[in-house]
DNA sequence: AGTCATACTAACAATCATGTCAATAACGGA
DNA sequence: TCCGTTATTGACATGATTGTTAGTATGACT
């Protein structure tokens, strides 16, 4: 037919992840079937199926692909200013987590049921490097008595909080009847609170 | 043909919204097809159409079902002591919204798109509720200027966190490296904070 | 018992999503 | 320029899901 467009393996594979990352964000979970994703791409479905082998390749290596960025985002949140104030680090580490989708991500996740194992290489990757972040996090925290365990329980908080914000948030706002300036001070407001909280053994 | 059980429309409905919880519950979105649904039950899919007249049907009213629960649980949880202290209401407030399968609702809500849409009568009638519940916990807690606000602060971080934690909490917990004895005793921990929280103008 | 409203069902039709396959066209290397 | 590899594609097969319809069975009411 018409003319084609051929593209590198790895051009392809990333084209495709990246529109059905969009699609994802935009139109949710119902988004994500090949045809559609192949459509944005501009390309025939059965070039989606050649790359990734099914459906649920697909969204598999999609997973895979955004864990990455979001370990990336949270590392370069991180590091790019080594002496930030705790307060500063969380507030970044709430902002990566809530935004560009990664919140609808772990909901995704956590709805696909069984299916999409996070104990696979994603989870492993961003659990070797929280290993290595916690110490860090936990050193520029106030001096207490296992330090490191009242780190681990902060940025659950936090991670906590971003996820819950990022899949309800609207919504919990509107019910609460907390003011949208107020919404879009809370980070803010709860990096703040981090000095105030005690381990569980002060 | 063999027999039928023939039910009165509510309860062919209660019955149905039920199976399908559990199956959302137990599977995740794929479960709350009107096959399954009714394969569940004991029906033909065709019962369930008839008595929700779609599939989306079916899904709205297992939203302003599980809503509808949701703000009961709460409603309960709050009001089954009212001398409770903040800590404790709040604790259970995160209890109840990480539990059961809430938080799963809300992350599908969240992942559904614009079609499952919130701002109908379920949430209208969380919205009045919690106008009315916000006054009492703002009494409960340490006076400070701009209590009402706090108060709001507090609820939107106690409930976000909750839906994060029973959306992503396993695999937080994992990624992070806190023990499964320090994710049980979050809420509580969680609880103890609020103690230690401050207003914007303090 | 007779009758009426309707909950219920089987069977069918239609649409959609997934996956397969043979054929083709683009690109790199000989 | 020729050739081999393979990314790409249209067409088809298949199964899953949704929705419709005509008819049946069931319980209530007279």
């Amino acid at each position: 037919m018409s003319i084609r467009k051929r593209r590198s393996p790895e051009e392809a594979r990333q084209e495709i992840l990246a529109a059905a990352q969009d699609r994802l964000r935009l139109f949710g979970i119902d988004g994500l079937n090949v045809v559609d994703v192949a459509k944005a791409c501009g390309m025939s479905h059965a070039t989606v199926l050649h790359h990734f082998g099914s459906t649920g390749g697909m969204r598999h290596a999609l997973v895979t692909y955004m864990t990455a960025q979001l370990l990336e985002d949270i590392i370069a949140s991180l590091q790019q200013n080594p002496s930030l104030e705790p307060s500063q680090v969380l507030h970044s580490l709430f902002h990566t987590l809530s935004a560009g989708g990664h919140a609808k991500l772990l909901a995704w996740v956590s709805l696909a049921g069984n299916e999409m194992a996070p104990q696979e290489a994603p989870g492993a990757l961003l659990q070797h490097h929280f290993n290595a972040l916690i110490p860090v996090i936990a050193g520029r925290l106030p001096p207490s008595p296992r330090r490191e365990e009242h780190a681990r329980r902060v940025v659950f908080l936090i991670a906590a909080a971003a996820i819950g914000s990022g899949v309800g948030g609207n919504l919990l706002a509107t019910v609460i009847g907390l003011p949208q300036a107020e919404v879009d001070h809370f980070p803010d407001w709860l990096g703040q609170q981090i000095y105030h909280m005690v381990s569980k053994d002060d």
